[in-house]
DNA sequence: GCGCAGTGAATTGCGCACAACTGAATTGCG
DNA sequence: CGCAATTCAGTTGTGCGCAATTCACTGCGC
């Protein structure tokens, strides 16, 4: 039988989710930690692996985050050495953001994460489907209930 | 047909979650503003409705938060009328929070919005359940992996 | 009683998130 | 062309998360 009483919290989604948030960035924070690298900050090289260069404000769509957030995450990329900033000549209000040679090659570096990850979650093939497409459509409702 | 490929982040669980609870925070963030509070700061306040007043350990051990988070935040439901923080007198150490008469009372003011909530997400009962099941048991396994 | 390891909360420092705003650059419209 | 509206990135300010440290207090052994 499944509860259906108990504590609060966990009888909220919104915790759950919350929770294991965190749980997942937590496992990424000891995975990444070799490469000093932050959650957030992955997510933009794998976003710049997957697509190629791309501006800040294709950067923020893909993420779903603003300037607020990305600029100074950017900078401290760059500060690294892990991707670079140029201004189009074209259009200056642009910002295009490039990996560098050094963030080219941490694709292949951190290229068993992803499975590590996996494994961490422990989800048969179908159960991961499953919860990844709930997921999905779970944002896009309450992306569309923000308007 | 499912999509087996597709944009390298709607492959990966962590970013679906990531995704998924910045939603659900932005939702209520709108549902909370009348009442001026945060997400975390309406967790709090869910935990002490449910359980009575609470120790800072006892809060952070149901959130899993910290100190570090807690203090802060405390005080600023302490500020602004919600919650008392008291030292305990048996061992100085301990500090109990717990809601003051308007905390008491927003406990009804917001008894409308879990549902409201559910409406957003749209979910059948037997799809929330599911989902529900699948994040605990997604949290406390990444929880174990941490050890 | 005294010292000392351990505990609970608070503080510090850093990096997100996100709202609000700024400022530069561009577009579009008369 | 001229200029107002828009767009893009960056800045500012607030509030989490979380690691690391601090500080007060407790309890234990002697």
């Amino acid at each position: 039988m499944t509860e259906t009483t108990g504590p609060a919290l966990d009888r909220m989604l919104c915790f759950s989710l919350y929770s294991a948030s965190r749980a997942t960035t937590q496992v990424y924070r000891r995975l990444l930690e070799p490469w000093q690298l932050t959650y957030p900050q992955y997510l933009v090289l794998v976003e710049l692996w997957d697509r190629g260069p791309r501006t800040v404000s294709q950067l923020g769509e893909g993420l779903g985050l603003d300037s607020g957030t990305l600029s100074p995450l950017l900078k401290r990329l760059e500060k690294a050495g892990l991707v670079t900033r140029t201004r189009e000549d074209a259009d200056a209000r642009v910002v295009t953001v490039a990996p560098t040679e050094r963030g080219t090659a941490l694709r292949s570096e951190m290229s068993e994460l992803p499975s590590q990850m996996w494994n961490c979650y422990g989800l048969e093939p179908d159960a991961a489907r499953a919860l990844l497409a709930a997921l999905h459509s779970l944002t896009a409702t309450l992306h569309a209930d923000a308007d």
